[in-house]
DNA sequence: TGACAATGTTACCGATCGGTACGTATACGG
DNA sequence: CCGTATACGTACCGATCGGTAACATTGTCA
């Protein structure tokens, strides 16, 4: 299924960069360390070097670029997490925690700024927004493969370890762009370690 | 010490509401609900049935009246939190359970949008942004209190689980605002409890 | 009743918001 | 050399942004 932006910027390279490719590469700078709020069109087409209707040529509205943004987002999430994947074969648990420690680290950077679909839901409550919409889906799948992960491992009550994995990176995402070094998003690969371990153990209390 | 703000609009009841208080009662619903970004001024006052100059002479600016907004919000954060302390005496376990039991049950409430301090920290990356600070130092706290009970549970790694349980707390805000009624919110109080209990057994493993 | 302080109101400010009508430059095929 | 299509820029739109100057109203206490 195609975009809905009319362009995709980053198809082939080697080109010099078109107008769209150098708004939406600045788009995803300014989007994500300000917020898409934040960021006029006007700062957008001023950092990219390029004027406001070469922006509306290639994208519909504002909304149409925030979330053409968080599709490229997407693509670059789910990257990350199937190299995790990939590295361990058959091993839901290491694969979880392979992309765990990643997050983690990446949580302690200067700048940090969370994720970028995370970010945009708070931004924008109301449930049809095009930015929103990408980021539920987004993170409908994750909840979905991280309950698979956790049927896969075994656990005793697989619903519940998958969704207290995504309580955990959430919670990752947003006490590391609050907390920045040092913060509780350090021990997120640890305590999701912990949790499945006690999620593999048989059934626990009543 | 003193609010920044001017004026205290919940002083004391009894009296008709002032402008300062009509103005505030709305400004935390409206900047609750739809965030403070997406909330102009006007939108304010006119919901209040005011005029915007008694607005700037009850607060400096739209970020103060925000960081007022948040000190509301704090005070109410631990109010909630206090009382699940004080229901579980000396049982630091069981107060952190009945916390996270009562927030795993409003973030099923239709509506739901989170913590606002939470939201807050999102939409204003600038560290000495007015609102930012408030909600920074509400986090701080939590952070303190929640490895302050870790310890005295008898965790081996109390660091690790009050930072944990902050994630899973965060975890819970998010996720209950982006998926509503049975999201993954929902089990954060049961994995909290899967995590403690895993953190009071010996030291696990290297 | 008169003076003062607190509060509310009308009308306005420059800046920026997202978005657009319309003209211009460049590349390419005939 | 011309016609056409594609790509980009100039100049502008009404609406809204946060914020304010100047004036009117009210309550209080002497």
């Amino acid at each position: 299924m195609p975009d809905t932006n009319k362009i995709d910027p980053a198809a082939e390279t080697g080109h010099e960069p078109r107008a769209a490719e150098k708004i939406l590469n600045v788009a995803r700078d300014l989007f994500y360390r300000q917020g898409i709020r934040a960021i006029g069109v006007d700062e957008i087409v001023r950092t990219a070097g390029v004027t406001k209707p070469s922006l509306y040529r290639s994208f519909p509205s504002k909304d149409e670029l925030a979330a053409s943004y968080l599709r490229y987002y997407d693509r670059e999430f789910w990257a990350r997490f199937d190299e995790a994947v990939a590295a361990h074969p058959g091993d839901p648990r290491a694969q979880i925690l392979a992309f765990l420690t990643r997050v983690g680290k990446r949580t302690q950077k200067p700048g940090y700024r969370g994720c970028g679909m995370t970010n945009a839901v708070v931004e924008y409550p109301e449930h049809d927004h095009p930015a929103r919409l990408v980021s539920e889906e987004n993170k409908r799948e994750l909840r979905r493969r991280l309950r698979a992960m956790a049927k896969a491992m075994g656990a005793s009550e697989p619903d519940t370890l998958g969704d207290g994995l995504l309580l955990l990176i959430e919670g990752a995402y947003i006490s590391g762009q609050l907390f920045g070094a040092g913060g509780p998003a350090r021990t997120v690969a640890r305590n999701a370690e912990l949790l499945i371990d006690a999620s593999l153990a048989k059934p626990g209390r009543a």
